[in-house]
DNA sequence: TATTATCCTAGTTATCCGATAGGAATTATA
DNA sequence: TATAATTCCTATCGGATAACTAGGATAATA
């Protein structure tokens, strides 16, 4: 299950690609979203940081995307707001860390499920853009 | 990413899969696969009460499993473990519930999305069964 | 009857999620 | 230039959940 951090970062995405070519201010997406305000600030934040979204401060201002929506991937999306998209981390592409109960993951009886998992996942990822969220 | 539980609850029925029309005591699990033993204790527990494995108790006694490995689903498995399949409860076939900031399902923006990761899901899930974890 | 198991309820601890607080910095406009 | 509107930033907090533990009851075997 997605948190809410991912989903109101997605529904906030969304908004703004459909007010395309105008500031979008953190208090409209909120109110039009159901999204509780300070928490929308923290999130657009980071995708701010993460490159996603540019921003305007003062009156007039909000923000925008920096790319057109149909070059932003849910693949770069979702890693940056849920993290891995691996359902463990020694299968992740770009998160990936040694399990502390496994010997060795080649032999691990998880691993061929879990690597399906996550292609399965990766492959929905990777086939939609911000646009398809429109 | 799925829980530790889940991940400890599928080896384990893995290692018992493996020693077929044996029992199987906690305690060579929980050696085996480096689990904690308290903690398996409850899991093996919970899977014995959803019906997926008998068990008796004693000298000689342990886990095995009550169906044959090929016809236990991992859809089924990860229900009762990780919880619901799908990223978002209002997208779930058995744990559905309302979302409570939208309005309207059919005109949410990550509807179709979470539908899309859902069924990629359940494919690999209806498509693998215990039998292959051996 | 001693030993080896599971059964069961109830903890404990630590981490993280969701949300909030409060002010600083910046910009537009009257 | 004053004011209102906006983002920026750091810090914090309560509650839920994950991961794990304790301790005894119950049952089967030898």
């Amino acid at each position: 299950m997605i948190s809410k951090k991912t989903k109101y970062g997605l529904k906030a995405l969304t908004y703004i690609a459909r007010n395309d070519k105008q500031m979008v201010p953190i208090a409209l997406i909120a109110e039009s979203e159901n999204i509780p305000h300070k928490f929308l600030e923290s999130i657009l934040l980071l995708l701010r940081k993460s490159g996603f979204l540019g921003s305007k401060k003062g009156k007039g201002g909000g923000y925008y995307l920096l790319k057109e929506a149909s070059d932003i991937y849910m693949t770069d999306v979702m890693r940056i707001l849920e993290g891995p998209i691996a359902p463990v981390a020694c299968v992740s592409l770009n998160y990936y860390e040694k399990c502390d109960d496994c010997e060795d993951e080649t032999t691990c009886s998880l691993n061929k499920l879990m690597i399906q998992v996550r292609d399965a996942n990766l492959h929905v990822f990777r086939n939609t853009t911000l646009e398809d969220l429109k």
